[in-house]
DNA sequence: CGTTTACCTGTCCAAAAGTACAATGTGCAC
DNA sequence: GTGCACATTGTACTTTTGGACAGGTAAACG
């Protein structure tokens, strides 16, 4: 198991020296050249001295690589967390996490897991419930939907613009209105303000049907 | 690293045993009797054959157990996996988990992580972008709306146009748009489609950034 | 009377939303 | 293989929405 940590200043901290003995240290992901047939190995990503926008790219590049993708920042904020991890990172833990810890993290991610803090694992799972919405009570023209549609019609029935549905799905706008378009043919809805009140089994007074 | 599988059946599948030969099994929790003084464990819930309701007290009797839960349900559904997750469970895999899967999970969630399949939590994460702070009960504020933005938020509220309102209350589209930004600013919601769920007492998520 | 507040309207503009027409690629069933 | 559903994106276009700036009226209040 290799451990890569992609760090601003190009060199290992002690903490993570100590987690793992062998492990190496670049300044960016493309430094480290094409390794995906050797060993399985951990990506650590630490974004403590990235500009909001470059986060997104670093994680990008670093989950093209292959390998599980763990973001080390500074301050672990949870909407930062949810970006990042919606990325394809594994892991989000803080930039000083002591070397067991680290170690723990490794365990976790080298076998398909998923780690955050154990603070910020609570508010996700808070918010699960108020997010994903409860599948039962659906009317029966959502089976109408193809699972794509599905997740646009979601996300607009909590009020998301085309732009943030473009952005959690990792598409185009341009392709959130063709599901869109095709979402309100097949509910018979007019537009977004309608589509989300069906989807909160809102009745519309200006639908007809 | 104890395993206790608990199932209605009492007896363990040859699956679980084959991923840990001295696992235990159980058919409820409560017949384990105090072990929290113990070695660490895992406990492995089988709910496939409970219903919804007990569902619910089985994983909360479990976590109370002290130990990390993962729940194995026979059609692992997403609702179903947050509300779980939500009350406990640090992980949640298909009944039918393959031996080495199980291990996998296992030391995942020995190690502070935390598991589901993979289509669910790229699910979730796709969802969980729309973070956070949900804002806001409007009813308090409500009050600070005058007659007339009262009576084009309820418009709209209800899946309205402009044009519709406009028509509905004999005045102009513009005077509309008047009330809807003075709405959007008293309610502290950024259009229409979240004033229409606001309306409805439905929280809505807004992307950070 | 002056001030405030609600209500109404206009023009101009920018962004977002939505549609029309067209195309590519993928996976799956027959 | 062929056909089909699905997902994706593009260009170009119209409509809707929402904000900025700039007013008008009328009623209430000190």
């Amino acid at each position: 198991m290799e451990h890569l940590f992609i760090t601003p200043a190009g060199k290992l901290r002690d903490r993570w020296q100590q987690a793992f003995p062998r492990a190496r240290a670049a300044v960016q992901v493309a430094d480290i050249g094409e390794a995906t047939s050797g060993p399985r190995g951990i990506v650590w990503l630490d974004i403590a001295a990235l500009a909001p926008a470059e986060r997104s790219a670093e994680v990008h590049a670093a989950t093209a690589f292959g390998w599980p993708v763990v973001v080390m920042a500074a301050t672990p904020g949870e909407s930062e967390a949810f970006q990042l991890l919606n990325q394809g990172a594994v892991g989000y833990c803080h930039l000083k996490a002591a070397p067991e810890q680290l170690r723990e993290i490794a365990l976790v991610v080298e076998h398909g897991g998923f780690w955050m803090p154990p603070e910020l694992m609570q508010r996700f799972l808070a918010l699960s419930t108020r997010v994903v919405p409860a599948e039962a009570p659906v009317d029966p023209e959502l089976n109408e939907l193809t699972s794509r549609e599905l997740m646009v019609a979601e996300q607009v029935a909590h009020g998301a613009s085309n732009r943030e549905i473009a952005a959690a799905l990792d598409i185009t706008e341009r392709t959130v209105k063709a599901h869109l378009s095709s979402i309100f043919e097949k509910l018979g809805v007019r537009d977004r303000v309608q589509l989300a009140l069906a989807m909160n089994n809102i009745p519309t007074y200006t639908t007809v049907n």
